[in-house]
RNA sequence: GCGGGUGUAGCUCAGUUGGUUAGAGCGCCAGGUUGUGGUCCUGGAUGUCGUCGGUUCGAUUCCGAUCACUCGCCCCA
């Protein structure tokens, strides 16, 4: 039986929910591209340094998530957990420095080896887009404003909510780290468990811990701002003035720390109340070290990622696909299988079943939601005519077979 | 990875204080209508009661393990 099971975490997607995942892929897409987005496909396996390096090694992501195995050849490869990665090695491997400032959107499966629940799965998709080469603040509200389009556009608008903070650059990074750690220091033996763990490891998320007690002694904590640099206070300034004048509505959530370690400067999450403990709709954030780091020029970057099954849930009208004509024969299934390839070269969505009596045809031309059925009867045929039936008023009309293509041509 | 809940027909769920033919609604199939759907009526099919093992004369029911889903934590889209 086991075999006969999906693997834990994975599922398959069906025609109607793959058309909700398809809808909110394109939507996502169609308004990338109206920013000037470009879509890259990269591999959804690279080398397993490609994330181990990027990621961090203190993230989860890397530490006990990662889809890893050795291939034939003795390599360590990993199903990609994330896009921003494999983005970032193609921009070096192909030496896309040259064409700088480079928009970027992708979509695609990711693979995380966690526990599953309700949108939380172990092969899951994302829609993203990256924007890299420009230091500007100015980057970082175009990013956050296509994101605020994309959920929009899903009818989301209503249902998410945008929460913004800096992390600063890397000095105020570094500053921060230690007034923040010599603080909770003085608690450690109050802080819960995972918190004391957090402190060593990555002291910013005990900022963000769930934990009561942790949540008072949180309370109290020197605050990020005062940490900030100058540059780095303008910076952030720049951004949320950017998006207040866009009339992009966000609050500041001095305690919103990302798990990447990639990130700096500008941090965001679009989340919800529906979907419980997985309220993360959309998430992104300043990487200008990223780059570098993995070997390649210095170039800024700013992105998001967003979950496609998380998006799919919480949205409620998907665009209704076009209802078909339906070919009803009466006896001669290779004539009408002719007029129903007639009728899909003039582009016409077409339905005609392959067999069953005109009843049973009928009863599947309404269940596909079919507009009009076209009979194919004996007496219209030896007039050279077929029955046109307008299946939502019931009525019916005689057509030239001829005359057909026009006739739909001018319903629609 | 940690803790809790659930697992009966394609779907949503009843039920069996352990007893021989396991139910409903929806859906599906057929008929009422030899060339007409959506409504209505009539009839029908469907389950290794998640899997494996234990206890028992007997297990879908009790016990254990396991798998999957689910809720919370961790973390994240």
């Amino acid at each position: 039986m086991s075999s006969l099971q999906p693997v834990r975490g994975t599922h398959d997607l069906l025609p109607d929910e793959s058309m909700r995942h398809r809808w909110v892929e394109e939507t996502a897409f169609a308004a990338a591209r109206r920013y000037g987005y470009g879509e890259i496909v990269t591999p959804i396996f690279e080398f397993t340094d490609v994330f181990s390096r990027t990621l961090g090694d203190t993230s989860d992501v890397v530490t006990k998530e990662m889809y890893t195995f050795t291939d034939r050849s003795g390599e360590s490869i990993t199903l990609r957990p994330e896009g921003t990665a494999g983005v970032a090695r193609a921009f070096i491997s192909n030496g896309l420095a040259q064409s700088l400032p480079l928009k970027l959107f992708y979509r695609g499966p990711m693979f995380r080896h966690e526990r599953p629940q309700k949108g939380r799965l172990r092969q899951f998709h994302q829609v993203g887009v990256e924007l890299l080469g420009v230091e500007s603040p100015v980057a970082d509200v175009e990013v956050i404003a296509l994101a605020w389009r994309v959920l929009s556009e899903l009818g989301l608008g209503g249902k998410v909510r945008l929460e913004i903070n800096t992390l600063g650059d890397s000095e105020s990074r570094l500053a921060y780290r230690n007034t923040l750690t010599a603080y909770l220091s003085e608690f450690r033996s109050a802080l819960s468990e995972d918190s004391r763990n957090r402190l060593d490891r990555n002291p910013l998320r005990v900022l963000d811990s769930k934990d009561e007690g942790d949540r008072r002694i949180v309370e109290n904590a020197p605050p990020m701002g005062e940490s900030l640099t100058p540059a780095a206070r303008e910076f952030f300034e720049q951004v949320t003035s950017g998006l207040a004048r866009l009339g992009i509505p966000f609050i500041t959530n001095p305690r919103l720390v990302r798990g990447l370690d990639y990130y700096c400067h500008t941090a965001f999450e679009f989340t919800t109340t529906a979907l419980g403990a997985q309220g993360t709709v959309l998430a992104g954030g300043r990487y200008d070290e990223l780059i570098a780091q993995m070997g390649g020029p210095r170039t800024p970057g700013i992105g998001w990622a967003a979950g496609v099954e998380r998006l799919s849930m919480l949205v409620e009208a998907v665009p209704s696909a076009l209802r078909p004509i339906s070919i009803i024969p009466m006896g001669d299934d290779l004539a009408a299988v002719a007029v129903a390839e007639r009728l899909r070269r003039a582009g016409m969505v077409v339905d005609m079943g392959f067999s069953g009596n005109m009843k049973k045809r009928m009863a599947r031309a309404n269940k596909a939601n079919a507009r009009f059925a076209v009979i194919l009867g004996e007496e219209e045929g030896a007039r050279n005519a077929v029955t046109i039936r307008d299946l939502d008023t019931g009525l019916q009309d005689e057509v030239p077979l001829a005359m057909l293509e026009e006739h739909f041509g001018r319903l629609v």
